[in-house]
DNA sequence: GAGCACTGC
């Protein structure tokens, strides 16, 4: 700590003469100068580019729907069985024993200093943490499995334990329609099992408390009398009929009144209730567009933000893009019509560059707010600001049950409208005691339901493609064995990674007779919806990612689920009918154990970029941001410690010409600083490609189990002894060279989806490159020069060899070590620059590439003191370090 | 000698 405050004290030193404050003021004028000129150029950009372009955004939005590239299908992984227990195993003890070490760091290093509230909890909530994962261990040591049963007939109903809220409970219809339930469910023990059969209980908790479905008005009638009308009238009858029928509509005038007499507005609204689809219309409708004023929608995803405008362009019979419209990176389908416009939070988030004070818009709605992702939570505090400044601005904050009243505080109160949704009620069942091993739990369930239930379609919640792809060779070896005792059971997994024609056949019908299993990833909780969906398994585990600023390394951590997630997961079972939710833990965890909320993005992630944008939105202490549930401290610290070393701020803290352009790119400021230094070293081509392979998270190279080999091979033959950098970079520009082939990819072992998608990426930096003046050029054999720009983003990522044979980086002085997969994992450079440290199995770091450390001086000489870089091991390297050290 | 939950700009 004592570290991080010398170097503060050292930036101050460096910049306090008379030339450094007029230069500070020159930097200053031409930062504004710059952000008029992107004002101008903003003005005068023709925004009608459906026009032009509508025919070809269709076709995209229609491709991007659509499954991608067939030939994907040949790169699918072959299943990896063995040893994924074993691997699995390893890594939970691994980031059991991390967690324990940071819970120790933590108190260790903080011991003294007073701790906020927040950061009280959250320490409590890691020590919270380990503890249940340490019972959740040591019930595994027992051994001693037990399951809960099925549902028995309803004579037998005294054995199950009726819980505390159920007797509560006043709705004793709710009960008889329990009783119901139970006795239709049949169960069957095996003969062996049978005399065990006593030993279980099952334990039956309440209902959630799911508002009961409204009953469709019958259309039917209507149809009939007025047989001559034609197709088109008759669909857009049915659309009204719909309109009507959703739950949002009897609220109508109602919720527009609400909208006229305040400013801000919370909707709670269950899914389903129509609110997405039906309110800008309302609003639409109450002439809220009038004045050349836009209604605009935000949503945490793309698809979603494509498929709702679609729909609200079809309920209001105009061509999409014109007065509806959707906004989404790399796509915009919008024009100057557009009254109602629905884009990603994202998207919002970067509008605001442009048009800092919304402007255009008369209601700016931010729905599905219980998400809480990081662009919403921003778009809280900016929305908020700007509503002090435009009475006339009307927000809507659109989210699920538990947290509206919290979204109420933070806006002053706002009055909270609600609307029901439409659900059918789920039961919910829980272990008596909790689940030695969860995947074995899933495997036994699912055969359970199978066995002894009615017909309806599994989801089962899983926490990544190892597991799901354990417990599919479980359950196809149980199904097997059980031959023709059982109805058909279809397996299906589906994960993000999972290629997308792969994903679609969840979607396809079941067939008659038979019955189908998902085996999903959190993916399944919001981004998926299946229908059909009886029965939800949920053993209550997902993996989070976690941020750590002291070391700057990132973790994925399996974490009990929270409240919130465990009961979106039990929704998924009540869309079309009555469901049932089996949880594979007990009451008392869900009560006593799971947080109510799972703790927001902004507190688990590097900030580095969104401090960079609200700084160049104008505001200027940051740590007085009004965050409904403010970030780490220390997170904060670090991102402004790195946007001060990059030389986005100057020493009193004020955005420099260079940070306001940095801000111009969706990317980490380390990157953003590496794009715009490639101008100096006449590169840009380089360092764009060499970006937009770095933007797509290590999903290039394709390593299937059956061909390690082959693979292995392909890709060394991409390999520069420069470095990963220029490893990626040569990919790109033999892809590039080949016409962006799919038979290429396949032939080399590369993954099509994410060369697509890099391809993508560089395009938008390409552009944004012109925006902010830097010519493209392209130099490929000047290999320094490359490397040149990249250190000055990445020189805060850097590590030295030490005496011992292993890296230290130099700031923070954390041991890491080269990962495998690196072009230089058998070459030790004495000094190198890494791109990001990730810590699985080890702290390592990935993508990583050689350079000389008077580069660094060059690069950062405000950063880097000639001292500091003194090779500490000049003589020769010890021996069992091999060969080594090119450098200087 | 390796492991990528999920979004998004």
């Amino acid at each position: 700590m004592s570290k991080s405050r010398d170097k503060k004290k050292r930036y101050e030193d460096s910049s306090d003469s008379d030339s450094a404050e007029e230069a500070r003021k020159k930097d200053l004028k031409e930062r504004d100068e710059f952000a008029n000129r992107l004002k101008q150029k903003d003005a005068n950009r023709t925004r009608n580019i459906v026009a032009a372009s509508e025919k070809k955004a269709y076709e995209e939005a229609a491709k991007r729907l659509k499954i991608e590239a067939e030939d994907r299908d040949k790169m699918v992984p072959m299943l990896r069985i063995h040893s994924r227990r074993k691997y699995l195993e390893k890594r939970k003890d691994d980031k059991l024993q991390e967690l324990e070490a940071d819970i120790q760091d933590d108190e260790f290093l903080f011991e003294n200093d007073i701790l906020t509230e927040r950061e009280r909890k959250e320490r409590q909530h890691k020590k919270e943490l380990l503890k249940l994962a340490q019972e959740h261990e040591k019930a595994r040591e027992l051994e001693r499995v037990q399951r809960y049963h099925m549902p028995s007939d309803a004579g037998k109903s005294s054995e199950y334990v009726e819980v505390d809220e159920l007797e509560n409970m006043p709705q004793s219809e709710q009960k008889k329609w329990e009783k119901e339930q139970m006795a239709s469910a049949v169960y069957s023990f095996g003969a062996k099992e049978k005399a065990k059969r006593d030993e279980y209980e099952l334990l039956l908790a309440n209902q959630i408390d799911f508002i009961q479905a409204l009953k469709l008005p019958g259309s039917k009638d209507k149809e009939d009398k007025k047989p001559e009308l034609t197709e088109s009238e008759r669909k857009k009858l049915d659309i009204q009929e719909t309109k009507k029928s959703l739950p949002v509509f009897p609220f109508r005038d109602d919720l527009i009144q609400a909208v006229r007499d305040h400013q801000v507005l919370i909707i709670e609204g269950e899914t389903g209730s129509g609110k997405t689809t039906q309110i800008p219309q309302y609003l639409h409708e109450a002439g809220f567009t009038d004045d050349n004023k836009k209604i605009g929608c935000t949503q945490p995803r793309r698809v979603a933000a494509m498929s709702v405008a679609a729909r609200v362009a079809q309920e209001m019979n105009v061509k999409l893009g014109n007065e509806v419209g959707y906004a989404i990176r790399f796509e915009d389908c919008t024009s100057e019509r557009t009254i109602i416009k629905y884009m990603t939070d994202g998207t919002l988030h970067r509008e605001f560059l442009s048009e800092p004070d919304l402007q255009s818009y008369s209601v700016m709605i931010i729905d599905e707010a219980h998400e809480r992702t990081l662009h919403t939570d921003i778009l809280f505090g900016l929305v908020k600001d700007i509503a002090r400044f435009r009475p006339n601005l009307k927000l809507l904050i659109s989210s699920a049950t538990l947290d509206a009243q919290k979204f109420s505080e933070f806006f002053d109160d706002a009055p909270i409208f609600r609307i029901p949704g439409r659900r059918f009620p789920v039961d919910i069942y829980y272990t008596k005691a909790p689940e030695a091993n969860y995947v074995d739990a899933c495997v036994v369930s699912v055969l359970q339901i199978h066995a002894t239930q009615p017909l309806g379609d599994i989801l089962v919640f899983l926490t990544g493609q190892e597991e799901i792809e354990t417990c599919q060779e479980l359950l196809q070896d149980r199904v097997r064995r059980l031959g023709s005792k059982l109805k058909e059971l279809i397996i299906l997994p589906v994960y993000a990674n999972l290629p997308s024609d792969m994903q679609a056949k969840i979607f396809d019908p079941t067939p008659p007779g038979a019955r189908k299993v998902v085996l999903a990833t959190n993916i399944a909780e919001t981004s998926l919806t299946i229908d059909n969906i009886i029965y939800v398994i949920d053993p209550g585990f997902a993996k989070q990612n976690h941020f750590n600023s002291r070391t700057g390394m990132e973790s994925l951590i399996v974490v009990p689920v929270s409240k919130a997630s465990a009961n979106q997961r039990a929704g998924r079972a009540g869309r079309v009918a009555p469901g049932k939710c089996f949880r594979l833990y007990t009451l008392w965890s869900y009560k006593h154990e799971l947080e109510d909320n799972t703790v927001p993005e902004i507190q688990r992630i590097n900030l580095g970029n969104a401090v960079l944008m609200l700084k160049a939105l104008g505001i200027n202490n940051l740590m007085k941001f009004d965050f409904l549930d403010p970030p780490p401290r220390e997170t904060m610290v670090l991102a402004l410690e790195q946007l001060y070393a990059l030389g986005a701020f100057n020493h009193r803290g004020e955005l420099t010409a260079l940070g306001r352009r940095m801000a111009e790119f969706p990317v980490d400021p380390m990157m953003a600083k590496m794009l715009l230094a490639s101008d100096k070293y006449k590169c840009s081509e380089e360092a764009v490609s060499i970006a937009a392979m770095l933007s797509v998270n290590g999903a290039i190279f394709y390593r299937p189990k059956d061909k390690i080999i082959h693979a292995d091979t392909a890709r060394k033959n991409f390999n520069h002894v420069g470095g990963d950098h220029l490893t990626l970079l040569n990919v790109y520009n033999q892809w590039r060279d080949s016409d962006y082939s799919t038979q290429w990819c396949y032939e080399n072992f590369i993954q099509y989806r994410s060369m697509k998608r890099a391809r993508d990426v560089r395009e938008q930096l390409v552009g944004l490159m012109q925006r902010v003046e830097i010519e493209m050029v392209s130099n490929v054999s000047e290999v320094d020069n490359i490397k040149k720009s990249i250190i000055s983003g990445y020189f805060y990522h850097v590590a030295r060899l030490s005496k011992s044979g292993s890296y230290k980086t130099v700031k923070q002085n954390q041991s890491v070590t080269i990962h495998p997969s690196s072009a230089l994992f058998e070459d030790l450079p004495r000094w190198l620059l890494y791109h990001d440290l990730v810590y699985t199995t080890k702290e390592y770091m990935r993508v990583v590439m050689e350079i000389q450390s008077k580069w660094l001086l060059e690069a950062a000489p405000h950063y880097y003191k000639p001292k500091e870089l003194e090779d500490s091991t000049n003589k020769k390297m010890p021996k069992t370090v091999g060969r080594s050290t090119r450098t200087d």
